[in-house]
DNA sequence: GTGGTCTAGACCACT
DNA sequence: GTGGTCTAGACCACG
């Protein structure tokens, strides 16, 4: 139940709260009835205000993500599995998209932005280094 | 001379026309002398405010890569395109390491983001309809 | 467009606002495109703190009934109308359920309750005073 | 003796055990003497904890209306019901009230509010299925 | 001018 | 202990 944070990004740190969590709920890391650490202990371990935490949370809550259990913390909300499979990809279209268009305006050609893409997909650890699949 | 501007997006309308020049200029899509559409024709093209659109040719006018001409508005300055793919690559690469970090937290494998990521390609024109490269 | 905000009442500001808003647009008295008061024109109108107006604006946002538009304020997003005909009642539900329950934990009759309600109505003009329905 | 608990309404789990309590007593439902489910079997019976429902005992005996018999529980106290319908309506008022404001300003007619309404008391077996009072 | 974000700190309510 | 709400004030980004 780690978040990476870092308030250096242009990404507001709620944001990246909230985007952490929809990524781990979808791609089953974290499953229903899974609790997530206080708004304190999160504010308090990143040195971040705990209002913004609440915010982050109170987003997610909205979103039917979590369930706030009251005086006992968050926690991860009962999830329809139909919202899993499908949408997974669906939550990575938006970067994919954006990848490729960038790369058709920088000139570069399909296999050139393969190549570099499973660059970084074995940086994830998601291939294996001599894997070219 | 097409911009693609999304409102919604989250990233600020200025700063998309100042990226699309620059990959366009550095992918050597657009060349030295070519003229940009001007302030008022970009702003009616796509409803936004022309104070937006001056502010991005502003950027790039200080950034060296377009050239006021008096009268005659804007064109592309005497800039060599990045000729090498490697710094091109070097410019699409915030887009593919995001992309492949967000695939690793959803939890899906490299085939899927791979298969995902050519049909985006794909629909950039940048692969054949039927190629599976 | 205007909206009636009591710090009295045990239900948080920001969600009288969002709730406002929410009836206002399903009613359809207010429609796509109206403009809504500034942040800082509503909280300074009702002495209260901008971040509290701000916060319900935000939900309305993440919910899809107001558009933001950068730099010019918010506004009634493009509601489809099939949000409209059905969900009226749907959103009155949960206030006649809370009537009807206590109406029969204090052991009353359907048409004491009927004609306690008609009163009601006639208070809010939605019936003629002389009207027996 | 049943109670109609909902942790996921918006009303503390306290107050909606208090006000059940203080209705079925005013509205005759629940008698002098009558004993009321142990702070265990209520605790147990619907998933919360003791001492929220310790808590919601102990405001209603501090009011009046029960009666705690060491050894034995809690019981209704010696009080008498509101005999007069008007004093029992006067404690239905505010729900209805709200209901009304809220048909109100979602645009809906005293007809169609007051149909859903019958539909609402149906349910709670106050009217027949086919009564259309 | 617009809204967004974050902080610091206080107070309340629920369990 | 938990989260919720509100305030006051600062700074940023956008148009």
């Amino acid at each position: 139940m780690d978040f990476d944070i870092d308030p250096g990004l242009p990404v507001p740190i709620y944001r990246q709260i909230v985007e952490q969590v929809r990524r781990q709920v979808a791609g089953g890391v974290w499953r229903t009835g899974d609790e997530l650490p206080s708004v304190r202990a999160l504010a308090q371990q990143h040195a971040i205000n705990p209002m913004t935490v609440s915010k982050a949370y109170g987003l997610l809550e909205a979103e039917g993500l979590l369930q706030r259990r009251r005086g006992m913390g968050m926690a991860v909300a009962d999830v329809r599995p139909a919202r899993r499979p499908a949408q997974r990809l669906a939550l990575l279209d938006p970067a994919l998209q954006a990848a490729a268009q960038q790369a058709a305006q920088l000139g570069l050609g399909a296999t050139a932005a393969l190549q570099a893409f499973k660059q970084c997909l074995r940086q994830q650890g998601l291939m294996e280094e001599d894997d070219d699949a």
